[in-house]
Formats: structure tokens, sequence, C-alpha cells
DNA sequence: TTGTAAGCGTTATCAC
DNA sequence: GTGATAACGCTTACAA
């Protein structure tokens, strides 16, 4: 594995000095043709790759921003990295995942700073201490995200997603309709949407809470339902079920078919996510969109404004991406009384209408 | 945001000098304690966080390794980076997804170079070019990829997968057994499986193909040789299918429904991954599971095997995981004629055995 | 055991 | 336009 060639290779090479391939490979315009090509072609022969670190350390910046996610089993989190780097252009992403680290005892953000990385998007829970004393740029992607000071927050309005669901069940004229929900703050937030839309409508909401947010503890807990119906003295069973996400959707179902009650006709589902499971054939299911791709790209925007007001006046080049200015809804004070008022974005969420609800 | 503390300031504050800082921070046995214990505190003081690029650009490694993956969707790599990270402790992986890079004209491995990645894990599809000039130890992981000149394979066996899901369903009694497949590396070789282990039962193979990879092309495809079968014209519908991977699994039960027909009483199924659909409860899908985990593991013992001597005798302290010698799988050769034969890793699969089988 | 000093491969600031 | 020449923050001989 010979050593990499440095720039003072390609200098010698093109017979200039090692400033000229600088500016060269930097785009600048003040290079004669002559000079430029000479640089590249050396460039080329030697097959130079120019160093990241040795750049990072004698710039200003890294062009490089961390993104802390929760865990990559997390489907959900493919497309909000698609967004981000379609908003981050220019700037190379590097991911970590806050579960895996946790349990190793490495701290992330720890990690990225030691990476001087120029900014970071928040989009797990990090350890608390570690994002006190932060002192980069930041944005929190999410919902159960905790607030920072400081740190503007995209998150997907989940509350509305609720309300979504619900009143589309309840405009297909069912008025019992049950919500799964279970633990943690996205299943609260969507069960108080429902809880919101079932009372506007003067409906009784009806929460039936699971042990966790898998299928198994959905199929569990919808089965006790089922079977309490069918026993004759306890309330009679729904005639629709909104579950705050899509494998407890399936386990709703798949409790349904168990007690021979069939999707929709004997009963309508919807789930949340929109997840690649709920456009399956075989389900089916109609669902909530979070759109985390959306989530991802104004959550970018919203970064780059960031660092190029930590930068100073336009980073003359940086812009990689579309430089319009943040949306609308990043005006809001995210938390009025704090010191450092950051804004926030809610994403309103969509209704992927399929057959299991039977519209 | 103040710039960041500098090892000067340490040594500054701690009334040393730089080097002994450095030194107490690589643990280094021969410091006083007194010098240890200022520098220490010093360090928590300050908030001090070492910068990996100064450490990158002195050192002679960057204790990084990089990992290009498919695309992030693959929910198969979340396990692989978690055996990755297990067995290559002491470095620090970042992940790379090849689709979305070369979706932006983005060179992964590239990227990485520039980066002074010490190894590289190849898990997907990378640019054939990029890769031959590549002058970075790496392991190729995963089946479907190219074989590399001097990068140990480590890939699961499917084709012994393929035999493992159909003797379970010979062994159960059927003896009309359909393969569904598809097009890609991965389906050809469990395909090749299916049809090894039939021959030798003296089976009829009966392999159905469908457009793509996915459920609903699955579906379409199983309602297709059942709506044939229905026809009595057609052969038979089978009393057993091996799909080529879970979500075309997935949708042959739906099919099957669809046509009346139960699982696992009409119609035993099994699957390929073994991922988390499989053991949803309203599935309960036999699958057979290549151990993403220990791929992983495996892939990193052997990369840590190449960077030991790339790097010379021991790098002391570097053993942040276990250094066990590579399994003895690693022996043989991947391309007996090649000029670099490098060795190969074979890791049989399991079979996950669940309800859709019938057993 | 601890300090000194020479790089490492860039960027950035000046002169020319 | 182009080329010296300092930083940049750390590792690593080599001295002390």
């Amino acid at each position: 594995m010979a050593k990499a060639p440095t720039i003072y290779d390609v200098a010698r090479r093109a017979g200039v000095s090692k400033s000229l391939v600088s500016l060269v490979l930097r785009g600048s315009s003040r290079v004669s043709d002559e000079k430029r090509a000479a640089v590249l072609t050396a460039v080329a022969e030697l097959d130079y790759t120019p160093s990241r670190l040795a750049a990072g350390l004698a710039g200003s910046r890294t062009r490089s921003v961390g993104v802390v996610i929760d865990e990559f089993e997390n489907l959900w989190f493919a497309p909000v990295l698609a967004g981000l780097r379609a908003s981050l252009g220019g700037y190379s992403l590097s991911v970590a995942d806050a579960a895996l680290n946790a349990h190793l005892g490495l701290d992330p953000v720890e990690a990225f700073r030691s990476l001087r990385v120029d900014g970071l998007v928040l989009a797990g829970e990090v350890p608390e201490a570690a994002v006190q004393r932060l002192g980069i740029p930041a944005v929190v992607l999410g919902t159960r995200s905790m607030l920072l000071p400081g740190a503007p927050l995209v998150a997907s309005d989940e509350r509305a997603g609720g309300r979504l669901a619900t009143a589309h069940l309840a405009e297909l004229g069912h008025r019992d309709i049950v919500c799964l929900s279970a633990t943690g703050a996205s299943s609260a937030a969507r069960e108080a949407g429902y809880r919101e839309e079932m009372g506007e409508r003067g409906l009784a909401p009806r929460v039936l809470r699971a042990a966790r947010t898998t299928e198994s503890a959905a199929f569990a807990a919808a089965a006790g339902l089922f079977e309490a119906a069918r026993g004759g003295a306890a309330p009679p069973a729904p005639s629709a079920v909104f579950a705050v996400n899509d494998p407890m959707a399936v386990g709703v179902i798949g409790a349904a078919r168990a007690r021979g009650i069939e999707v929709p006709c004997g009963l309508a589902v919807v789930g949340y996510d929109d997840s690649p499971i709920a456009a399956y054939e075989t389900l089916s299911l109609t669902s909530v969109s979070g759109d985390p791709r959306e989530l991802g790209e104004v959550a970018g925007r919203a970064l780059r404004e960031l660092l190029a007001d930590a930068a100073g006046p336009v980073p003359a080049g940086a812009s990689g991406g579309a430089r319009e200015p943040v949306p609308a809804e990043l005006g809001r004070d995210a938390a009025p009384g704090r010191a450092a008022p950051a804004p926030a974005a809610l994403l309103p969420p969509r209704l992927i209408v399929r057959r299991s609800s039977g519209a």
C-alpha cells in the first residue's frame, strides 16, 4: 500500500506551487487555463485524493455534518437522510446511531465533536450532558427528541396525524373507533390527536394501550379486546381501529382475522408511518405518512441557515443546494420563555388511503 | 461558539508539556500518577476533545474504517453493522450507502480514501474503477458483491440456505414444492440450492419467477399460479412454496388467502432472511436466517487481520476487541487461479422454524 | 518520567 | 495569476 500522493507531489508533477494546486482544486477562477490543465492531469495521473484531515485542520470548516439517529433498525430514517442530503448538498453527512454507541459507552455527539463537524442533526435520543455544552450549530429532528435551547426543532405534527386518521374513519361512518396506543412520546401525540378529533365530533374516545409498540403486543391487546366483546358482558367490538403505528395495525388485523373478523368488511384499520409493509398488496394498509423525506429536507435547510450565519457572510461557493429561505413554519418560537428561543417547524402529515380502511 | 480547546490549552493548564498530555490520553503507563491526574482534571475542566483530524494527520493511522452498503433501506445491514462494531472495537466505523451517493455522483470509496480510513468493508455494489486501485485493506461482505483480488470474501452460503428450506419442506412430507424466485444473484443462489436439494431427493423442481423481488410481484406471480391450478388444465397447486425472501413469502400467503387457501393447512410457506416481519405473530413465517450479525463479526475479524499485518507487528493497545484467530472457514481460496488469491468464508445459514411451514 | 522539536497535508495570508 | 510561508492540533522520535 504505497503512501497516498500529496498536494506536493501534484505540484511538482505539474510544475507549479502547492498553493496553485489548492486553488485549482477549489475551483478558483483566477487561474490560467494552462496551469489548471496541468494540475488536473497531474491529479489524474497520480490518482490524487486530497486529505480531508489536512483540509479540515488547516481550514476553518470541515464541510461535514453529523447525524445522530436512534438506531439503524428504524427504517424511518432512510428517507430522512435522503432529504438531508438533498438540502445539505456540499456537506458530507456521517451517521451515528445513539443506541449502539451508547451500548458501547460511546457518545456519538462527542465523536462528532472530535471529528470537528460543522453542524449536527439530532434525530435520536442523545445524552443530556453531551447536549448541554454542545458548542456546535444543531437542529433537532423528530418528535420525541428534547427541546434544545438554540437548536431549531423540525418535526412532523403527530397530533395532527392522529386527527387525520380519526377523521378519516369518522367520515367513513364509524362511530365506535378504538385507538390502539402504547408508551412513548410519539404514541402519546398520536393518541392526543385521536382524542381531540373524537371530542370535536362528539364521539366517545376509547383507548386501548398495548404494552409495547410492537406487532405482537398489539396482537395480544387486540385479541383481548375481541375476546371480551365476544363474551357479551364487555363493550361490543369496535367497527374501526386506529393503531399508532403500522406493525401494531398488522397485529390488529391478525387478531381480528383469528376471530373470523375480516378487514375491512368487519373492521376498518388505519396505521401510522406509511412503512413499506403498509404498501404490501396483502395488507394494503391505510396509513398516516409523516413524510420523513421532507422532514429531512426542511431540517437540512434550517441547519444550513445556522451554518451560514455561524460562518459569517455567505461562504462563497457553499451553495451546493438551493439556499431558499426557510419555510414560513419556521417562524414560531418553540419555547417562548426560553433564553434562546429557537424557531420550530411542525410539518403537516398526509393520509395514504388504501384498502384496510374500507374507503 | 468559542473555539475548541487544544492540547496546548490542556498542557498549559496542567503545567506540563503537550507530549505528556498526549501520552496520558493514549493511556501510556510511563506517566507519574500526579501528572496524569493533573492532565485528566485539566481535560475535564476545559471539556477538551482531541481532534481526530489532527491525530490522523500526525499519526500513521486514523483508527477508522469505512463501511459501504447498498442502501439504508436494506434493514439487513443493521445487524451486520452491530457485528462489525463488535469485532472492530477500537475502530470507529462510518457508513456510506452506495445507492444514494451514486445518485449524487459521489463515489463512497473515494470519500473514504480522502478520509484516510485504515480499512474498508465493502457490503454493497461499488464502482469497478474505484475498487481496482483501492490501495486500502478491504474485505467484501455479502454475496452479490464482486470478488476483489486481495480482499477476502465473507458471505452467507445462500445455496446452502436454499437447500435448508427445501429439505425442511420435503421432510414435512411435501413433494410438490414450488420455488418462487426472482432476478438477482441472491435469488439465483437460493434457487440453485432448491434445485440441488430437490434433485438429490428425486423430486421434480418447479420454479416460478417473479418480475421483481417485492411482495407485490410475488403476490401477482402466486395469484397466477393458483388461478391456473384452479382452471384444472394446468398443473395442480403445490402443497408448499419456498419464496426467496420474506416479503415475497408474504405475497404468496396473501395470494393464497385470496383464493381461500389457508396457511399452513392448505399451503406450507418458507421465506428467507428472517426479517422482522417474519416474526410477526400474524404471519409467523418460517425463514432462513443468514445471521447477518455473525457475518459482520467474521468480516470484522478478517479486516482486523488485514489491518494488523498492514501496520506491521501488533500495534500495541489496538486490541479493543477479541483478537482471536480468524475461523477455520477463512482458509479456502476464493479464486484459485487469481493473482492474489484471497481467503473466503462462506457462513452456514440457519432455519428459523415458525408456523407458516406447518412443522 | 518528561520536554523539545520535527513533521503530517492542507488552507490562508501575504507578497510578488 | 502565482508562489512563499505561516498556521492548524496532534503524534512521535529523540533528548534530557
